[in-house]
DNA sequence: CTACGGTTTGATGTATGCAAGAAACGATGG
DNA sequence: CCATCGTTTCTTGCATACATCAAACCGTAG
């Protein structure tokens, strides 16, 4: 579950995901400062390096840079998160799509074992073995599309979705899990059978199904906190 | 045709505009280094701020940074083009289909007026300003989706296709235009009468059909370079 | 009590100096 | 003549010092 985003470019980006997975920790509160020296310390090196990576995570969205003011956690607000999660829909559609024309490639074995394995984790109720089976689900999906692009603008999607703190409650929902490895299985079936419509169409559908639920989920745990 | 991207982040994306556009201006062959000095002295600013941008243009997939060997103009492949053409006709079309739902919005009107402006540049062979209005085009039913996240990913997108280089030649086709226009129109009457689908499917269409001109074109560009 | 202006403070933005490493160059041995 | 190894040189990578600016603070006048 470690290096979500899978761009490990040598020794560079070590510190920048040390840095993202410290402000995705929920260390720090959204709208919190993030100052460059305290960052600077808390990994031992110089604020120049902290700057640069600073200045990455502004691009994903993750935190926000007013000039001469400081940097800041971004919060989302539930808009953007509609937003994002309407492209994760037209990616992921397009990943399936771009899948079902390629044939039998190894991604679909990878794929179908995901199901079985999703099965199991779902009868034995283990809630976070299936959250990592979705999340390996939909990641192989991708890189089975075989277009590096896609894959970059996902992974930014994903870190724009500050990815911990909103996709790891769908396995929460002991009802969900049956219904998201039904879509899943019916995703595969029209690869499988090599309709790339439907199989986008599919996908679509199956995204967007989660996405309501996600936002829904959203929507009642902000009113319990209030309450 | 200045500042494409749009994005100008107060004076901080002056710089990075400026070399953008310098690094695409072509007066760096492709393969190029890219020195820091050099930028800095032509600038006239410190190499820290160079530093910055370059890693902003790196991210955008416009230079390669060798780690403690240089900086270098990226030459993106023939393969990576095609990746990012499936990506604009997958954008594109959710950007027509969200535009279609959205129902009588000003963006509609603006369009309008961009087609008929098309018909006249169209029909006096002028082709910078039907370049012009084609870009126009795109970006104005980008910006009617009204999805931030999805304009901000279309930008990066236009960004990594190198849009200078490419894209501009389409006017060069005279047979192309007349096409083009009646694309466009396509999309338009399908996004008047609601029909989202129809106006993802047609758009698809017209980024396909440009995306497959362009590539065939740059593939005879080159054998022409090469003979 | 409130509004306003000067000051202080703390942050970022930039410039510069030094260290480290990779590629190019040349000398040397075969 | 060619391969190889040491050296040189140019680059980036990082650390530090200074400049700059925004926001908070406080004292004062109304």
């Amino acid at each position: 579950m470690e290096n979500l985003t899978g761009d490990t470019h040598g020794s560079e980006g070590a510190l920048l995901d040390r840095v993202r997975h410290l402000v995705l920790s929920g260390r720090f509160p959204p709208g919190a400062p993030v100052s460059e020296v305290l960052l600077a310390q808390e990994f031992e090196v110089s604020r120049t390096p902290i700057r640069e990576t600073l200045k990455q995570l502004q691009h994903e969205g993750l935190v926000e840079i007013r000039p001469k003011v400081g940097t800041f956690v971004r919060e989302p607000t539930r808009r953007e998160i509609v937003e994002l999660f309407q492209l994760k829909e037209c990616l992921e559609g397009m990943a399936a799509g771009l899948l079902a024309r390629r044939g039998p490639v190894p991604e679909l074995e990878i794929l179908e074992r995901n199901v079985e394995e999703s099965d199991k984790a779902a009868a034995s109720q283990d809630a976070a073995r299936y959250a990592e089976l979705v999340h390996e689900f939909h990641r192989t999906l991708i890189l089975g599309a075989d277009n590096s692009k896609l894959v970059e603008h996902y992974d930014r999607l994903m870190n724009q979705l500050a990815y911990h703190r909103l996709v790891l409650r769908t396995a929460e929902h002991p009802g969900r899990i049956t219904t998201s490895t039904g879509e899943h299985r019916a995703v595969l079936a029209m690869i499988r059978a090599k309709d790339h419509f439907g199989a986008e169409a599919a996908m679509r559908n199956h995204v967007y199904a989660s996405s309501r639920e996600l936002l829904t989920d959203a929507r009642t745990a902000a009113e319990h906190t209030l309450s």
